[in-house]
DNA sequence: CTGCATCCCCGTCGATACTG
DNA sequence: CAGTATCGACGGGGATGCAG
């Protein structure tokens, strides 16, 4: 992940993979497992799920635990700083209902 | 323009554009001509720039005033929606910088 | 259950050149 | 001054299949 020109960029780059935000809103409301997030977000792929959490993790944003029995159980949970930018993207979520209520007219 | 399936997504979805984001924080000091647009950002094309500030116009964040004289002279300022989002951009930012700073250790 | 590998399409963006 | 036209490179993301 590069530094952009301008850090509201690094941030965006931070965030606009598909479905990053979601993720990290999700995990706000707790620890949960892949299995979990991949039904909470029914329109994204296993390859950009995990792609995704991986980024999040490299990133410092999200932890990953796995536990190595059979089956496999891993638990992703927000980071201090994932929880530090969480209300940032509430703030993003109430913008975007604005814009969607002006599509809407 | 199209909704995303959340609305952190449509947000995202306005300001992930090259640059939009920054346009949108140099109008909030003022109204700017195209020119001191191209200046204030020099890592973006002429192509990137107008079409970015077409968007913009078109979602709905800025105006788009034009001159016809010779030489001919547009100004872009921020609609009220523009200034409604740009403390989301400026929360944005410090939660970029917050980024840059982890990747520097 | 939790992913990774492969193939491929398509939109985004840069470079360059041109216009009213 | 304020853009538009065209071409081409690049990478994100979907579909499918397979592995530990």
């Amino acid at each position: 992940m590069e530094k952009g020109y301008c850090p509201v960029d690094t941030f965006i780059n931070f965030v606009k993979g598909k479905r990053k935000a979601t993720i990290v809103l999700h995990l706000k409301q707790g620890t949960k497992r892949y299995k979990e997030l991949s039904q909470l977000l029914p329109d994204i792929s296993d390859r950009m799920l995990s792609k995704n959490l991986k980024e999040l993790e490299e990133a410092g944003i999200i932890n990953r635990k796995a536990y190595p029995t059979i089956p496999p159980k891993v638990e992703y949970s927000l980071t201090e700083l994932g929880g530090q930018i969480s209300p940032i993207l509430k703030a993003m979520l109430k913008g975007g209902r604005l814009f969607e209520k002006r599509m809407e007219e």
